[in-house]
RNA sequence: CGGGACGUGGCGAAGUUUGGUAUCGCGCCUGCUUUGGGAGCAGGAUGCCGCUGGUUCGAAUCCAGUCGUCCCGACCA
């Protein structure tokens, strides 16, 4: 958590009292979301929406950059479709929603709401790959799926969420695999570059991988509270996709192959783990890469000639390098000062009838309240250094929250003790590879597998359960 | 889906035990005064008491059902 600051918000629940108060209130207060009628489905106001917009903006870029093409497939799936790949139905048969009438009448076929959209892009393959030179096919697409989810959280988990799905089918096993790893280090890369939070890559367990994938890749964030917020997948599928929906391709031997195929996504989530990765007792802390407003300008005593004026001037010269808006509503400085910081804009600059005749600015930063004067001369200077400087100083508070919260531990003993001592965090142990052992960890200390870090550490030579030599260090946590 | 708590103007609450005129604070509107950390005064507006049904002369209050929110589990991006 971050050093004490002053609360001067009293509407929001401190996060050191109830976490999860804290985290409606926020979502709530902020103006991100508002709940509706249905359970689970939540209208995302314009700055929640913004946010996704420029995560939106910047991960397409990143897509597009790499060679990716953005497609839409329909919202329907019918059941025969959906049936074709075992253990994917399975996977998602207990979260479907199905449309069964069209009108009054009943449909023949029930169609089910995508709740991802594998079997609509292999379908779709199976149409329009013949030969290798067709490959490898790079498609994404921006929508919104739905999954019947029995607990609901704004951001964490709700019904209908929006997300992008990449979708990839390629000739080789291997040329599929450096896909599933290149997505992964770009979620990496943005959740570092834009969000400023920290995450561990790895493959999941057996157990835990995506319906019908070989292998899925996850990204792990901690959050505030401890617990690990899975904020990107990965998925390889290797040719078992491609077999069940009769995907094949001529290859220059001319014989019938069956491609390999990738899936990767992010959601939504994405503005839960922002909030829960940097948010504080005032409310939000948004890192400027996504931030709708970078920069607030409040004119003080606003009133007095020319006041407003000079402040729309200022508001315009920032507006050339940076989001900046200016509020010249009647509500008082105090109240606006509030607001801003509820709604976790980065910079704030102050600027009154002092200002205007010394030719500065009263410049305030979000994340550690350090207030500044700075000259008018140099604004275009400084406002990009200090969104820079915060970004920065997000991303390091963020990981040194987590190197606090990383506990390596050689027993269960030492995990039980780790957890009660330092609170909830990161369990890096040994693991010998069966699944009875990963259970056997969840039930006796309460934290489950997130993922095998690439980045392995020989904390000891056994497992951490049974006691049989250990084949991988495991991150375990409680996760959301 | 199991266990618990809760739905009263936009927000937060009192009133529910023991049925009898709908209450308070904040916000909102108008005007004036204010303006460097949620401004002051005056006047004003806003309620199918979540929804449906039942009991009753009469229901925010009692009963049943239902929808939603929050917390704890199981499931999950």
């Amino acid at each position: 958590m971050a050093e004490k600051q002053k609360k001067q918000v009293e509407e929001i629940t401190s996060m050191e009292d109830d976490f999860a108060q804290w985290y409606t209130d926020v979502v709530k207060k902020a103006e991100l979301v508002e709940y509706t009628s249905v359970k689970g489905c939540m209208v995302i106001r314009p700055y929640g929406y913004a946010i996704w917009e420029n995560i939106q903006r910047i991960l397409d870029g990143m897509f597009k950059a790499t060679g990716h093409e953005n497609v839409y497939m329909p919202l329907f799936i019918p059941e025969s479709l959906l049936e074709k790949e075992k253990d994917h139905v399975e996977g998602f048969a207990p979260e479907v929603a199905w449309v069964t009438h069209g009108g009054k009448e009943p449909l023949e076929e029930r169609l089910c709401v995508r709740p991802t959209s594998e079997t609509l892009f292999c379908e779709h393959y199976a149409h329009i790959v013949q030969s290798h030179r067709d490959l490898p096919k790079l498609y994404n697409q921006w929508v919104s799926v739905v999954r019947w989810e029995k607990t609901t959280r704004p951001f964490l988990r709700t019904r209908e969420f929006l997300w992008q799905e990449g979708h990839t089918c390629h000739a080789t096993a291997e040329e599929a695999w450096q896909e599933t790893r290149q997505m992964l280090d770009i979620y990496a890369r943005f959740c570092e570059e834009s969000l400023a939070i920290p995450v561990i890559k790895g493959p999941k367990t057996e157990s835990d991988k995506f319906a019908g994938a070989v292998s899925t890749l996850a990204i792990e964030a901690l959050m505030h509270d401890g617990k690990a917020l899975q904020a990107g997948t990965s998925h390889y599928f290797g040719d078992g996709f491609a077999k069940a929906f009769g995907i094949q391709y001529s290859n220059k031997e001319n014989t019938l192959t069956y491609p390999h195929q990738t899936s990767w996504g992010v959601t939504t989530r994405l503005i839960g783990a922002i909030i829960m990765a940097h948010g504080d007792d005032n409310g939000l802390v948004l890192p400027p890469a996504v931030a709708p407003i970078q920069v607030v300008v409040v004119p003080i005593a606003s009133h007095k000639p020319g006041v407003l004026e000079a402040a729309r001037e200022l508001a315009g010269r920032i507006g050339a390098f940076a989001r900046v808006k200016i509020d010249e509503s009647d509500n008082s400085p105090g109240w606006k000062f509030a607001q801003y910081e509820m709604q976790g804009v980065p910079l704030r600059l102050e600027y009154g009838p002092r200002d205007i005749e010394q030719g500065q600015c009263v410049l305030v930063r979000r994340d550690n309240g350090e207030k500044t004067t700075v000259p008018l001369a140099e604004l275009e200077a400084t406002i990009p250094a200090q969104l820079q400087a915060l970004h920065d100083s997000l991303l390091q508070k963020a990981k040194d929250n987590r190197e606090r919260h990383t506990y390596r531990c050689a027993s269960l003993e030492e995990i039980k003790q780790a957890l009660r001592e330092n609170g909830d965090g990161f369990v890096y142990a040994m693991w010998c590879g069966e699944e009875a052992c990963e259970d056997g960890v969840k039930e006796a200390t309460g934290v489950g597998s997130r993922c095998i870090p690439f980045d392995q550490e020989q904390i000891a030579d056994t497992c951490v359960f049974c006691g049989k030599p250990s084949q991988h260090m495991v991150c375990w946590a409680v996760a959301y």
